[in-house]
DNA sequence: CACTTGACCTGTCCGC
DNA sequence: TGCGGACAGGTCAAGT
């Protein structure tokens, strides 16, 4: 599930390998996964020259020396691999999850004018690209409504709890997954960073006190830093923009490890539970439930 | 308004 | 072996 690590990942990657690569030809297999009119997206893409590859929150901005600007998001099992002659058989075979392109789940190719390709592919289509241009970008309501990234300096304890306390009557769980409350945090990172907190997931935000709430803060800036160095998470089919998996899941303390012993109680088995809808591991030992 | 649940999809896994 | 159903989770719409 692509989090703010795993598409901060694929932007490095795309900066490295298509910033100054013009467009030839796009071609997408259905409307929902690339809503724009097709004959639009041509005359505003065909020639244009990749400036920059932005982020914020889970979203990807591909701007385009014609003033637009792809925007991507890949929901669950959205990918962005870049196929050229620089990457062509690089690497452990182990170490990619797909083989040729494009494949049943490509919904979008863009050609580059030098014969590279990137492919946009995403198996469940709820992902999606959509082409802005530029200047419209900033006022997509999804932006215009998002929290702040929780990697800036300028996130500060002081401003999280300020923000998180207006979910104080949900669970603390669903307040982190809220991308208004924070941008970026997924199952993973929640799960990871409450075990790192000591917080159980369940517990109502107006239980926890403003250290803990802190101390939450600490853990998710430190699983996702660290994940960002491990490549980010794959554990079902994220890759980079290689096509290649992340390792943070080798470094999860808690997520997917149901049955496996809690790192701080060798004793103690993790368990999954649900909460916010979601499948939710945690230490039993750890984290307990505020009264 | 605050909060929770269901819908959107498809591949995989489990039990019968 | 085949098949039905549960499950995976980011975000938005609908429901309570």
């Amino acid at each position: 599930m692509p989090e703010l690590p795993e598409v901060e990942t694929v932007r490095r990657g795309l900066e490295r390998l298509i910033i100054g690569k013009t467009i030839a030809r796009v071609t997408s297999d259905t409307p929902k996964s690339f809503p724009n009119d097709p004959i639009e997206v041509r005359s505003f893409l065909v020639g244009a020259r990749c400036v920059a590859i932005r982020r914020r929150a889970k979203l990807l901005m591909i701007d385009w020396s014609s003033q637009y600007t792809l925007v991507v998001h890949l929901k669950m099992t959205g990918q962005l691999v870049y196929r050229g002659d620089e990457n062509f058989g690089a690497g452990h075979p182990n170490d990619s999850l797909i083989g040729e392109l494009p494949d049943r789940s490509t919904r979008v190719e863009l050609t580059f004018s030098d014969g590279a390709h990137l492919y946009f592919n995403d198996q469940r289509k709820f992902g999606w690209m959509k082409l802005y241009p530029t200047s419209e970008v900033e006022a997509i309501d999804f932006l215009t409504r998002v929290g702040p990234e929780p990697l800036e300096d300028i996130f500060t304890p002081e401003a999280f709890v300020a923000r998180i306390r207006r979910r104080n009557n949900t669970t603390v769980k669903a307040a982190i997954l809220d991308q208004t409350v924070l941008a970026g945090v997924g199952n993973i990172y929640a799960d990871e960073s409450l075990w790192g907190a000591k917080i159980h997931p369940a517990t109502r935000v107006r239980e926890i006190t403003d250290a803990q709430l802190g101390c939450l803060l600490g853990q998710i800036k430190y699983v996702m830093n660290l994940s960002i160095e491990a490549g980010g998470s794959t554990d079902r089919n994220y890759v980079n923009a290689e096509g290649k998996r992340g390792s943070y899941i080798d470094f999860a303390r808690v997520f997917r490890r149901e049955g496996q012993p809690c790192p701080r109680h060798p004793e103690v088995m993790i368990e999954k539970i649900r909460v916010a809808g979601r499948g939710t591991h945690i230490c039993p030992a750890c984290q307990v439930v505020a009264a």
